[in-house]
DNA sequence: AATTTGCCCAACCGCAGACTC
DNA sequence: GGAGTCTGCGGTTGGGCAAAT
């Protein structure tokens, strides 16, 4: 299957200007978002339609939000990314006015890095307590509810996550941004208590 | 003051599923 | 049904900038 050519051949490439970005929004007003090709070769634009869509969805579109993640919505990136992994359009479906790309670079820049220094502690955390029990000080339920929760978070939270109705691909059939938003934080913060306290 | 390093983010690339003819 | 095209996605790159040396 061939995809769409968007090479070097295709012309200007780069940085867009705010010229180009005035050419691109108008044609859009007109025709609206779709048929890429067209609107790209209508604006008068030497860019291919791939990227017209990209300018689009990540600049140009309507409520964007731009910059100043609150912690808010770094918390449910946080547990959403635990639960779909690297699938940033889901995630960024369930943050309004967020892109798929804006979270991607945030997660690449900086959630990856907290998570590893979290996994690290864990880990040091992990060694003390074998070490205590080792030595018989009895830190006793406390660091055994601990480790049974570390490692069974997750899961349980896997175990009882409902994909289709969280993940319904159409947004207009699936839960409202309330409903869902109310059902995804009561369905399970274990594994997200464990990651912020240890 | 000049250079290096690291971070952030916009944009590009290749792939694959969906769609159209 | 099959070939060609469009669209959307996730991974990666590279430029700009600020902080560190």
């Amino acid at each position: 299957m061939a995809s769409t050519l968007c090479t070097k051949r295709d012309g200007n490439r780069g940085a867009w200007t705010a010229e180009e970005d005035q050419k691109l929004a108008r044609v859009i007003e007109i025709q609206g978002p779709k048929r890429w090709k067209i609107v790209a070769a209508k604006a008068g634009l030497n860019r291919c339609g791939k990227s017209c869509r990209l300018r689009w969805m990540n600049y140009l579109r309507p409520n964007i939000k731009r910059g100043n993640i609150s912690d808010q919505e770094e918390d449910l990136i946080l547990r959403l990314h635990k639960l779909l992994g690297n699938r940033w359009s889901l995630i960024a479906g369930r943050l309004p006015g967020r892109t798929d790309n804006e979270i991607k670079n945030y997660w690449n820049s900086r959630l990856s890095k907290k998570i590893k220094r979290k996994e690290k502690q864990n880990k040091i955390l992990r060694v003390q307590i074998d070490h205590h029990r080792n030595n018989g000080m009895g830190m006793g339920n406390i660091l055994n509810r601990w480790e049974e929760g570390t490692s069974k978070g997750y899961e349980n939270s896997k175990a009882s996550f409902n994909g289709d109705y969280f993940f319904n691909s159409s947004r207009e059939e699936g839960p409202s941004d309330q409903e869902w938003m109310s059902k995804f934080l009561e369905m399970d913060a274990s594994w997200f208590k464990i990651l912020h306290d240890t």
